[in-house]
DNA sequence: ATAGAATAGTTCAATAGTTGAACTATATCA
DNA sequence: TGATATAGTTCAACTATTGAACTATTCTAT
């Protein structure tokens, strides 16, 4: 993944060197400006979608249904790798959609000690409707972006996700 | 805030139609890639400043401290209206908080219904503990990128912020 | 083959965050 | 002045999370 714009920076020939000097000195402001502003996308694009969600449901359990969808089935181990909190916690929020009749649990044959979730029929037509809300949501404020813009941002943040991801030291949670 | 770039996309004269029509074809994969990555950043990052804080203090504790001490001071409905929940929540944050002696309310002596809240000396030390070893994990991870793309997507996100920000509709909760 | 370790999942008690309604107190405005 | 709005709190109900203890399986190393 290369930077896109050619517009030379200082190509003293030191172009590694360069670039992280210059990093080192903005690392406080950038920091600062990537967390307001992250902190108040996160924030408000949550409170979007907790509207255009069924009272029902919480913001955790359409993370869970999604997840699923997007997988077609998941264990509680896995999600709970993903979602960076306990085991436990996941056997709370699958008990609850369980409840709601939207997932259901399939035991492995193979190996007797994991369970696979997957979406009920209503669950799986519950998520589709609410991926259609937000994918609505999110067409409004994407054409304030042209294309170019857009790519260069999905790419870093893809690129960011990955770095994190790779670091899989503390991750949270496990017991 | 323009593109930075200039290698030109189409230049068929309508830029601006052109754009448009491109990213409602790729809408569902943009937001797809967006959410998607958004999310393993959000969950990664939380955990891992989980495990820089005290353990008697959360998540939500600590973003409380930062903003107000980023600010100097803050009332319940500011802090409400930001972190876009109700304002009993923010009474119940703000009870635990100066249960803990690092915050403290200060009455307006004008208006008589407002409170402010300010970081008690402890709570101003623990804050600026915190932004340094976030500011220390950050920048184990910065230097993976180089200043132009860094700045491209701090952009862009201050971008996506203002926006949905100006978008003060729900704002998800308010009594 | 089997004892010990590892893995998958659950249960439970404790705690934090959130909602929404009802409430108090104060200020604004018409 | 009386109605309305605003700032904040309290309360009950609920969800999410943690961490420890637990069951039931499977793996592995001798």
């Amino acid at each position: 993944m290369e930077t896109i714009s050619n517009k030379p920076m200082d190509d003293i020939e030191g172009k590694e060197k360069a670039n992280t000097v210059m990093e080192e000195k903005m690392l406080p402001e950038i920091t600062a400006r990537y967390e307001t502003a992250m902190f108040t996308v996160n924030r408000k694009l949550n409170a979007m979608i907790r509207e255009l969600t069924p009272g029902d449901l919480t913001a955790e359990q359409l993370s869970t249904l999604r997840y699923i969808r997007s997988k077609g089935s998941a264990t509680s181990s896995e999600l709970a790798d993903i979602f960076c909190v306990g085991r436990s916690s996941i056997t709370a929020i699958i008990t609850r959609l369980s409840a709601k009749n939207l997932i259901i649990r399939r035991l492995d044959e193979k190996d007797r000690r994991v369970i696979y979730l997957e979406l009920s029929e209503e669950g799986t037509r519950l998520t589709d409707e609410m991926e259609t809300r937000i994918l609505h949501l999110f067409s409004k404020y994407l054409v304030d972006f042209d294309s170019e813009e857009a790519m260069l941002f999905i790419n870093v943040l893809e690129k960011l996700a990955k770095v994190l991801a790779e670091t899989a030291d503390g991750s949270g949670n496990q017991q």
